[in-house]
RNA sequence: GGGCCGUUAGCUCAGCUAGGUAGAGCACCGGACUUUUAAUCCGUUGGUCGUGAGUUCAAUUCUCGCACGGCCCA
């Protein structure tokens, strides 16, 4: 403890004291014999003469949240990982000497209680103290009773303090367990088989991103964060893994925004023989099945908009989404230039290096994603912008591939899988000529990965969901940091 | 990277427009109080005003740089 505020200060005071009198302020372990919910759920609807007779005593654990002195007597509240509940600690109830230490006790502390339950004059199920144990002592003051911790930089930085103090904070997170965990079950039960390849990879691939670099001594070379997992699980496909999902991390060397962490969890899955329009039907059948368990229905409330899940979703081609809804006149797609005076007029800044495919995609960005509120599939991405999707069989300058968007964000992007080593050769040629000319997003050879797919894989189709977004959506979360339990920030002085 | 906003006590916030080195509520500490729920009543304590420069007799206040954060844009 560097800085000493005065608050501090008589903290530490109180814990010399406590030690003075022979008390041990961190002891080892204690042994409650019943939580807070259950003591709630087990006790709570006894009325008075019930408790009396039924209730036993119990030990229970937990940090004091608030307390209220009255002399000789206090109201306390303890905090468990499955609840709140009183206390009513009595000088005459418990020893004289133990409510000498109990006045040395703060919120914060954690503490043992054993005790009777019984219902105060207002009808709050309480528990009174026959023995109270410190089981650890809080040396920091915490945040007021009243207004909480409310300054989103504290609120990150100490996580600890706001998942204690705000009780929807460790709500979010678990439901965001919840959400996975049913997303688990749902891939398990399909024949899904749940891998994990590596993190750390010699080429990133599988993504239009900038990775992270790092280096490996023992080896002596690069190695980069993954961007994606896409060709890993593409590997497995190839070895006769048919059906392959992996919910993990991944790393982009990006901005940080509301809807960006430098690390994020995606799920990946890939399904031998099925087609992206098969996904379309998968993702539907997810996500009903999810926001059920979460919501217990199909539609939820995301800031202030109803968004229903019910299947089956719009289902539009890029070109028509730009032409109905982005207003986009149909020669946008005929040549570059019609694009590019559009995306001009419509103030959009482009760079040089820009293709047809990165314009179009930046006008779709721009004027039909954040309107797309409903859960909405958008196919027929172009072949520019799409270097691992396979071909469209009647129009080879766009894929077999679609996004989904929900709230007005992308949350999936999906396709038929290219499984053409030449084709595939080609565009990583196309990607590595990007590279040089200065796209550091565009995507690096990868031979290894070309090899593989000579060997022979089956046609298939993959997709990723962005899961930190999944959670925002069903959490009601207007930013990504309030689903991650430790976002990003600049370092600051402790 | 650009624009706008913010940073004052442990927490939540005033004060800055018109410069004279700081206030409130809660928390903390002391006192009263054995059924309270933001307990109540009385009395205290607590601040490098994010940081560094500049202007000035004098800067929390005005100007500039920097740090950190938020929102929007790229």
């Amino acid at each position: 403890m560097v800085k000493k505020s005065p608050v501090i200060e008589e903290r530490i005071n109180k814990a010399l004291k406590l030690k003075k009198m022979g008390v041990n302020l961190y002891p080892a372990g204690y042994h409650p014999d019943i939580t807070v919910k259950e003591a709630i759920d087990r006790f709570g609807g006894m009325d008075e003469e019930t408790l009396l007779k039924e209730a036993k005593p119990h030990a229970v654990a937990g940090r004091i949240i608030s307390r209220r002195d009255f002399g000789k007597a206090s109201f306390i509240h303890i905090k468990d990982g499955t609840g709140k509940i009183q206390s009513y600690i009595r000088k005459d109830k418990i020893s004289e000497d133990k409510f000498e230490v109990f006045k040395l006790m703060d919120i914060g502390d954690f503490v043992g209680i054993k005790g009777s339950f019984f219902r105060t004059r207002t009808g709050e199920l309480t528990i009174v103290a026959e023995d109270l144990t410190l089981l650890s002592k809080s040396m920091r003051p915490w945040p007021e009773k009243w207004h909480g911790l409310t300054d989103v930089e504290a609120r990150y930085r100490q996580r600890y303090v706001d998942l204690t103090v705000n009780d929807r904070v460790k709500e979010v997170f678990i439901l965001r367990s919840r959400i996975i965990q049913g997303i688990r079950d749902f891939f398990i039960k399909r024949n899904f088989l749940e891998v994990e390849t590596p993190m750390m990879q010699p080429i990133p691939g599988g993504a239009t991103a900038r990775p992270f670099k790092t280096f490996h001594n023992a080896l002596g070379m690069d190695l980069y964060l993954r961007v994606a997992p896409e060709l890993y699980l593409k590997r497995l496909v190839i070895g006769g893994m048919e059906r392959v999902f992996e919910i993990n991390r991944s790393f982009r060397n990006e901005g940080i925004s509301v809807k960006h962490n430098p690390e994020f969890t995606m799920l990946e899955f890939y399904m031998s023989y099925a087609t992206y329009e098969d996904l379309m039907d998968l993702t539907e059948e997810l996500f009903t099945c999810i926001v059920d368990q979460i919501s217990g229905g199909s539609i939820i409330e995301y800031q202030g908009e109803s968004i229903d899940f019910a299947p089956p979703w719009q289902r539009i081609s890029l070109f028509d989404a730009l032409k109905d809804i982005g207003g986009a006149g149909g020669d946008v797609f005929e040549s570059r230039e019609a694009a590019s005076d559009f995306a001009a007029k419509c103030q959009l800044n482009l760079l040089e290096s820009d293709s047809h495919g990165q314009i179009l995609t930046k006008l779709f960005d721009y004027l039909v994603e954040p309107r797309l509120m409903k859960p909405t599939f958008i196919y027929g991405y172009p072949t520019a912008v799409s270097p691992l999707s396979r071909r469209n069989d009647k129009n080879p300058d766009i894929t077999d591939r679609f996004e989904l968007f929900i709230g007005g964000r992308e949350i999936a992007n999906a396709f038929t899988e290219l499984n053409d080593p030449v084709d595939q050769r080609e565009r990583f040629e196309h990607q590595a000529s990007l590279r040089e000319a200065g796209d550091n997003e565009a995507q690096f050879m990868d031979l290894d990965y070309l090899k593989a797919m000579e060997y022979g894989m089956p046609p298939t189709a993959g997709e990723g969901i962005g899961i930190d977004r999944v959670v925002m959506l069903l959490t009601d979360s207007p930013s990504i940091r309030d689903v991650i339990l430790f976002p990003h920030m600049r370092k600051s002085q402790v």
